[in-house]
DNA sequence: TATGAATGAGTCTTCATTCAT
DNA sequence: CATGAATGAAGACTCATTCAT
């Protein structure tokens, strides 16, 4: 069972296939789509003539990254819908959208349908997109967890609206709580308030309390400190962007 | 063979520097800032040389058209800070902002610092602006109208988010619910409300109507049917919109 | 009355837009169309960017190379038709057509139907030659000048075949007397003919003399000696060619 | 894990080499001397570090696949000087040569020296080639069917000029009436007439019948009606490139 | 050994910037 | 001065050739 990479069978070539769309990922991430092809080929540590011979165009390079971590997101999505309580499942996987967009090289892009960018291809695996945060969205409404009157639009403008926040927030933190405090916004009738370092119910059925590093959503203990990360990497991560003291 | 340009040749170069800016403001905005300086030159009705004798470069034109947006910006913020109460001065400020950014050739990409294009020179303008987010946030705050832990780096990251939302949400009415509705989590312990067709307020002090197609904040009179729109322009374009019946 | 070249009225950009075509037209000529265009750019003098304001791009250049030869050769047809009896205007007309064919890179190619390379914008000229063409051939006909059953595309064939041969055979006036038999077999009932060193001619209502060095059919005088070429240049060119003793 | 290729690889070797030459062939033949390596690699279903183990490049190939075709001519052509009259075997050969030129990636292209492409390693095939139509040439020559004046330089030059007449003139059988027209005209004082659909000599001590799909000299039998098809093939091919009435 | 992946020089084309008219 | 032509440094992309698998 092995993994479907679109790459022929050698190994050297699905290794710089990988290291291609890894180095496109960053290079987009951090210059933006206007990167020359050239500084990914050196930044994979491969010639120009290999990215074309796995792209055939830098388009089709800027969807690949983008199909990738579409679908990487979309599957996440889905294996949460499976795990989680409806309202959990579409809050905490807004969060992980929101959260693991990092540049407009990414995802948010892809569903922004006025980016003049990619997207032609792209339409498969954003259809899927839409339908899952559809599917998960009315769920959530089932659920009680979302005002009924919103559609899965606004749910993609929101979306795309917090992944600038965060974005534009340099402060990690009190960017995920910008972003929480937007998203409440969606639970019904939800007077939003807060206490003590973050934004937090007071009462309202859905507290939904998340990690403070990646926005998971978490389930807390009914007793003993409640937990600030979803786990020790997260803990971990928190902790080394701390100022030092 | 010279052309004779008559008395005054400064009116001229002062005319042509005006309708670069205001070209390149629209150029940018339609098709982004990676639009040739020769289009833009056309589009002024100048030749390319003209805009360099008024800009040394793109990078200059670029800050200029900024500069000038963000000036705007700010002064009519500024009026707004003497003439309305101060939360209503805020959170109208805010949709101001939000509603007139058409694209990312705009305000909120001066404010992203993160935007890889301009800044340098932007400093100054855009400290004005920061300075004078920070004014109104703190006058509604006293005054009662906004959540007292909101920092301006907040609202900062909450204007260019939801800028984003405007932009990606099509139906223009629907997006400026979405703002409000997110720029209400601002307010504090609030029910998130709108008014109008949906997102319906319950209580809540501060229901902040708003014209329904530009967001601006709309001072109702006591009596009489409340106004929709701000205006008659405003009412004249959303009845454009509407669909044919 | 100027000359219209498509160019604006500067000069400089006039003469550049010359210099460009001519040196396009030789580089063709000697290297084929697939010389590069950084090449003909240094050929004329000029940067690339230059050839690229004038034609936007390389098969714009092939174009308009073409069109301004074809056009000449058009020219050059039609004042032939009203000056010469038509059997002759028709035998000169191929006969310069192919003289001055120099290499793949000009007339003929355009009249090729199997070049892959320009045509398209080419159409209104080459339908224009075709044009000519048939009138000629069939004004020629109705003089009893040439078999009625050629047609046009006959014509076509016969002269980029005949310009062939003129390219492959080195000794250009042994080029010439080949053509010229070529043509004669289009002549009725025709023995096949040419004066001079070669091809000699026994009877035969056309003897055709043209001469040597280009293919124009000559107006001999009745007496003296006759004529071997159409003039000075001509009779200094053939001089030039032949092997010093 | 090697490829079992079991025993004699040497004849592996040799199939590919074939495949790889008629791939090639045909390739140049379709899409001209520009098509790309990896094309005719895969034409040829190996793969391109094959076609380099057995032609050390590009340029090597092009002579290669030029050289087998003239090598085929040759030996047909010398097959005919032993086996027709001396004129027939002229005719028929250039016929032949001409024939079964397609496109500009073939034997003709070798025969023009101004041709850019191959040359060097063609000169030993090229000049047997030369030096079999100077032996025909000459042998016609004293059979008295070609005019004496005529050398082995014009012959080849009325060969490439034929070969292109064939290629423009879509019409083929229009085409082959063309060329015959043209080598007609090499033959002694021969008054060239047509009747009917073809080109004819109506005395004349040759008059050549021909297949009027391929060219091949015909020996027509003395009695019965006369073959207008060198063969059933040719017949085929005819009657599918007739309009369906 | 055959395969096809990797390479990188070379080509067309764009566009910010300079400069002749 | 305004104009728009000239410039040339990049950037996307191709393909002959080499080399790892």
């Amino acid at each position: 069972m092995t993994t479907v990479t679109g790459a022929g069978d050698r190994s050297d070539a699905r290794r710089n296939r990988a290291r291609v769309l890894s180095a496109a990922g960053e290079a987009f991430a951090e210059r933006g789509l206007d990167v020359p092809l050239g500084d990914i080929a050196r930044r994979a540590g491969v010639g120009a003539g290999t990215v074309y011979r796995h792209f055939p165009s830098k388009h089709a390079l800027v969807e690949a990254v983008f199909a990738q971590q579409l679908g990487e997101l979309v599957a996440s999505g889905e294996r949460r819908m499976s795990r989680s309580a409806p309202t959990e499942a579409f809050f905490g996987f807004i969060l992980e959208v929101v959260g693991t967009t990092r540049s407009r090289a990414t995802v948010c892009d892809a569903l922004d349908a006025d980016a003049s960018w990619p997207r032609p291809v792209l339409t498969a695996t954003v259809a899927r997109l839409h339908q899952l945060l559809e599917t998960l969205l009315r769920a959530a409404q089932r659920d009680g967890g979302v005002r009924p009157e919103i559609g899965p639009d606004d749910v993609v403008a929101l979306t795309v609206g917090c992944a600038a926040m965060l974005r534009v927030r340099h402060d990690r933190a009190a960017g995920i709580r910008l972003v929480r405090l937007t998203l409440d916004g969606l639970r019904p009738s939800a007077p939003v308030v807060t206490e003590g370092r973050s934004f937090r119910d007071n009462r309202g059925p859905h507290p939904a309390p998340a990690c403070e590093q990646c926005g998971t959503v978490l389930t807390l203990r009914p007793t003993g400190r409640p937990a600030r990360y979803c786990g020790a990497a997260c803990r971990q991560r928190a902790h080394r962007s701390r100022p030092s003291p």
